[in-house]
DNA sequence: AGCTGCCCCGAAATCGGTTTCGGAAAGGTT
DNA sequence: AACCTTTCCGAAACCGATTTCGGGGCAGCT
């Protein structure tokens, strides 16, 4: 398509009177060329636009100086978010390094292991980069077995034996624990702890480990587990104001979580907080913009992926994946979604049982308010109507229809 | 790294006794070889695990079987929320035609060439896919005069030349535009127009030809030209909402522009949805929780990355550009975010100056509310604690401290 | 027996580079 | 003048496939 007419070394040896071997030399910085002979090789190449092709390189190399990350054939957005920035610091510092990135998605669930085949078999790709790493990944033991190079975005419960780069996700809900201890929460819920991915698992016991150090109430029902959507937050937040002593304050695994969650509180009545805290994980754009915004984690998706990147370069040119294992610490943004509590777990449960009443004393309004995820839009639309009702004084509705 | 030690057809052959070239027939399936052969060879590669290097298959064929995809360098995330779906689409049906894909950077802004330069000469991709095109994308001259195949994923000013495919963003807008007067709007305000991308520039021109030919009030002061982010929303609705005779009803050129709209609208005491409508496009996973639920526009942008590669494949194999172009309507996806005016501008204003006074006059809060965006801290701190004092019968707070 | 034609398969060229090896030319030493 | 080093470059092998070309063997026909 592109390779005929194209200039070849062979092309250009023939103009310059040179060897290939002459000209592949000069090109490539050999010592056993004289400069004069070198500059008249690199100009010609220069004005003819002349690049090696990769391919025939590679062929003699052994290698093609490429890397592969291979998307999970999953749902809608687990990794959604941050993958652009994620893969935009490893492109970019690949291509520093003389590195290109191969994309490839599992043609089906659980069916990675087959493109993880035929891109090594076919020699597609020096390396990959592993993300979202799961507790006990059977890639990571699949590629060691393999023997080829690696870099997880991510650890795994056992991650001694391999290169990773990961956030302290541990760290991070440990601080966001102290930070509402701090605020005088004694009883605190945790929505979204699938164990399966690693980063869930990480957050959820180092929420644990802080609530026991500070010696905040441990109850098994503070912690739902759930998954890592909205419509899980929603669920989750739902059930823990239904205890009957509800935490006053929600960690949740990540943002999207927190916004299912704030909207339950919003349905309930409370003011998230003021009524209940709410601390969320990953900063997504909208955060800032909740009502009110969330407070939460943020980590640079750009540059872990710039740092997966140059760990892997490295390992591919030598370097003991044991020596190349990084942590970061999450920022934690503050925002308003979290405070100290406006009242204890009793009162809470009072204030909960009063808007309940309220809202199903209401004239015209039966709705039951079931706790089923995913129907945002019914619930909500009889949460518009309710607001719509209310009398506030600061809100004003003039007199039009 | 990989290849020494792997199988080749060389070893393949020599194990079998019979010559590559025989081996490589047998595995392609030329007809001038015996069946039993064929099956010989088949179960021996089966068996050994070969295939073919990529590499040196390329060489002699003069292709590679890999696409790519340069992403811009940009700021943090115009294109993010659905292009790991997209990604997924391209990827899964690109493997289904036996292609890969290659993702890189421009290494700075405006630097794209350079990586389609390196990419073409270096003979590391076959093609192109080039996504969120400009109104007038410089990519695609390029390409064109270059001879590669390349599909983009959006049009440009003038489409005619060139294999694209795209949502119809027009469309959408004029459904919107006609949604909300049938609601009972005359004056819609649209808030970000930035000419430079070119689905932007097909949403005002839809908005406004619907307009026009509905008869609503035609005005420049009601388009607000701004950014794509939350924070341009949000400047956009304070601007809008500071006009004489204010919109009833705002039309965001995507949901992440809505949601700062709508934040805006709340932090001056307006309902989304009651007060003012607000409809965005995109239907980003959030949009469902907001208080009240964003109506939007929905598209599969896994399936659009289906479809533009293997529209993509099709014209590598020999289809002409021109015959694919594909044009796709996006989904209204109707929430509580809109419904009819509850008031005319002018009570609109009225009721907007009352609440502003409201705020300004109460004491122990002299917060100007100035209009600049991307305070939002600062911001919403102050309307929660204005939303904490103020006193609201369904909220009914305990007695706790 | 000799010729033709068909079936299979092997030899070798090829793709476009890199790398090894060796040799010619130039310069320096005794 | 003979010899030894350097310096610089050409020839050729090589990477691992594909593809062209041609030839050996065998059956069938005259």
């Amino acid at each position: 398509m592109l390779a005929k007419s194209d200039v070849t070394i062979k092309t250009l040896a023939r103009e310059l009177g040179l060897a290939k071997s002459t000209v592949s030399r000069a090109l490539n910085g050999y010592p056993d060329i004289a400069e004069g002979t070198r500059e008249r090789v690199r100009s010609a190449a220069e004005r003819r636009g002349y690049r090696p092709s990769s391919t025939a390189r590679n062929l003699k190399r052994g290698r093609v100086d490429t890397v592969g990350v291979v998307l999970a054939d999953e749902g809608p957005d687990i990794a959604s978010p941050f993958f652009v920035q994620f893969l935009r610091g490893v492109t970019r510092t690949l291509d520093r390094n003389g590195l290109d990135l191969m994309v490839a998605t599992a043609p089906g669930p659980g069916r990675w292991q087959e493109i993880y085949d035929r891109l090594i078999a076919a020699r597609k790709v020096d390396g990959f980069i592993v993300t979202r790493t799961e507790t006990r990944d059977p890639r990571v033991a699949y590629l060691r077995r393999r023997g080829v190079p690696f870099v997880t975005y991510g650890r795994t419960q056992n991650p001694s034996q391999f290169a990773w780069f990961d956030l302290d996700n541990r760290r991070a809900f440990a601080e966001a624990t102290e930070r509402l201890a701090a605020f005088g929460h004694r009883r605190i819920g945790f929505i979204g702890a699938p164990p399966t991915f690693n980063f869930a698992r990480e957050r959820l016991n180092g929420s644990c480990a802080a609530r026991d150090a500070l010696g905040l109430e441990a109850e098994p029902a503070l912690i739902r587990r759930a998954g890592l959507h909205a419509a899980d937050g929603r669920a989750g937040a739902e059930a823990l104001m239904a205890l009957n002593r509800p935490p006053t304050a929600l960690l949740c695994v990540r943002d999207a979580v927190a916004i299912g969650a704030a909207s339950a509180l919003a349905a309930l009545g409370l003011r998230v907080g003021c009524d209940v805290s709410v601390i969320g994980y990953d900063d997504v754009p909208h955060a800032a913009f909740m009502d009110p915004p969330l407070t939460t984690f943020s980590q640079d998706s750009e540059t872990a992926g710039a740092r997966v990147a140059e760990m892997l370069f490295e390992i591919m040119a030598g370097a003991r994946p044991k020596d190349r294992q990084e942590l970061r610490l999450a920022k934690l943004i503050e925002r308003g979604s979290d405070g100290p509590p406006a009242r204890t777990p009793g009162a809470l449960r009072r204030l909960l049982d009063a808007n309940d009443k309220k809202r199903t004393g209401k004239p015209g309004n039966a709705d039951q308010e079931g706790a089923a995820a995913g129907r945002s839009a019914r619930g909500d639309a009889a949460l518009r109507q309710r607001r719509g009702g209310r009398d506030d004084p600061l809100l004003d509705h003039g007199g039009a229809a």
